[in-house]
DNA sequence: CTGTTAGCGCTTTCAA
DNA sequence: TTGAAAGCGCTAACAG
């Protein structure tokens, strides 16, 4: 295998000039580097990153936690402005609590492995995040539940339909009741259709149940997660009501079983977050700040919303 | 960030012996090595990924290339075998043509940078399979889309329910009609019954109006994925048939939007499948042969399906 | 702008 | 069974 002292006989220069014109670092003449760099690619020569980062302190890799994989576009746009950006990706998938647990044990050897730490759709705690922070890795972290952008369009939506009873289901490891976002948006609240469920089908149908229970059904309902909102779909439609004619509904999230069904949703332009968080990172390790914006959520209306 | 020659020093031996005792090498005493683990586990030592690999030439990392995230189960399985046994997963998102090209240009760091390549729901050309046999790389490939074993299943589970009318809906990319599977389960086969759509709910909103205009409806159709099998559902409700009562429905593929709506599908195991690649692919790095045989897809009855 | 000289932190002979 | 020494292939001072 061809290593970069080949390159340095080949190019009849010195493996540091190889080293600084491959890296594009300073120092180099342009007809050097070009030079190099040429003849480099001529003999299909690759840097060897381990020799590269135990002799250079820095390791072009990041570590990548995810909760499960099933936010896929946010995993594979992080994936790739990662690797555009010349960065492994190492995949750590914390399933359970069980691997979680793992992980946080395991955690020094991360420190000599990645230079930094990207969380996607996983929520950590604090000590979970001081953690990372004190293998002094920089952290970025998506999550992927960020509801109030999402519950703004989503109330203003139903609002101008003109629905007033709306009900508000949200899953269960939220605390919050976002009453005053509501109002602020110019829905009033009642108490009784705020509800909480576990982000499932089952769950959203149990929603379904509760609702029926009371004296009246709200005329639109918006689901904190897209499973939620597929329950709440079928079992309206089981028991006789129309969606969007009798009752509208609203996703705050939107997986593709959500838009299969032409459920309206907020959808979160999630590889385009894999993107920017990538972009913090990077700029994190270079110690800068980073001026980028999020991308945000947007209004996907579908077949599920209808004037009251 | 304490180093091997630290440990070595705190418990009175050589760095060669915390190296042998550490990785389980013979030629260390027993008393010895119980010795030096304590003493590293007690200083959190953490061996630096980078150095070994330099000197010891095995680099304990395996790339993943995944075509899309949407298989999270596979890849979740295959993650969690290969930590278990040590090794890291550099993830590749082979997204699109582009993608994939860029990453079979590039390939040469891979042979530096990882010891073994799993594809997962990548169907590779030979020549890219070759291209990475040429880096000397032990490949193992997760298929996820061996149809042969799935349809016996369902052909066998709607033949058992009475079924002799049933339409076969195969994804685009699929060459194979299956006649003589289908006839050796048992079925006869009428041509304009096999038919092939985009596995999208849309293909198989399409698929339920062909057969509308057929002389007469299937008593059952077996759909290749989940969402032409959303699709089939929905499209034939709206047309108010019921599911199962005039027509039963079985997917091919179980995800988790199959499963919310009740139904009937052959599943995967995707994770054994995952660990069971990356069984494959660790004995091949031993040079040994495996012997485990691939866990087995198995049908999940649900309410799509009943008697003719 | 370029080359020389030391290591980075391990693993692996080779001796003891 | 253990240790000493020699690298693995790079990068980072330091000279020139």
């Amino acid at each position: 295998m061809t290593s970069m002292s080949d390159v340095a006989r080949a190019a009849g220069v010195s493996a540091a000039t190889v080293s600084r014109a491959l890296r594009g670092e300073p120092g180099v003449s342009e007809a050097t580097r070009r030079y190099v760099t040429e003849v480099a690619k001529r003999m299909r020569y690759a840097i060897a990153r381990d020799a590269s980062s135990l002799a250079g302190g820095r390791r072009y890799a990041v570590a990548v936690l995810t909760a499960d994989v099933g936010r896929g576009d946010l995993l594979a746009g992080a994936e790739g402005a990662l690797r555009a950006a010349g960065y492994d990706v190492l995949l750590y998938v914390l399933r359970d609590a069980e691997a979680r647990a793992r992980f946080f044990e395991e955690l020094p050897p991360l420190g000599r492995r990645v230079d930094g730490v990207l969380a996607l759709s996983v929520t950590l705690t604090d000590e979970e995040s001081d953690a990372i922070g004190a293998l002094d890795l920089p952290l970025v972290a998506v999550r992927d539940d960020d509801l109030r952008e999402a519950l703004r369009l989503a109330a203003g939506h139903v609002l101008e339909l003109g629905h007033r009873d709306v009900a508000l289901v949200l899953p269960e490891d939220v605390d919050e009741s976002y009453d005053e976002l509501l109002v602020a948006e110019g829905l009033s609240v009642r108490p009784e259709w705020t509800l909480w469920s576990s982000s499932t089908v089952a769950g959203g149908e149990q929603v379904v149940d509760v609702l029926l229970d009371g004296d009246r059904l709200p005329t639109a309902v918006v689901c904190g997660s897209g499973q939620v909102a597929l329950g709440v779909f079928l079992r309206l439609r089981r028991d006789g009501r129309d969606v969007p004619g009798d009752v509208s509904i609203v996703s705050l999230d939107g997986p593709d079983l959500v838009s299969a069904v032409g459920i309206t949703a907020v959808e979160g332009a999630w590889r385009e977050r894999g993107e920017h968080a990538v972009g913090q990172l990077l700029a994190a390790l270079r110690g800068e700040a980073d001026d980028a914006k999020p991308p945000s959520v947007h209004l996907v209306v579908r077949e599920s919303t209808a004037p009251r």
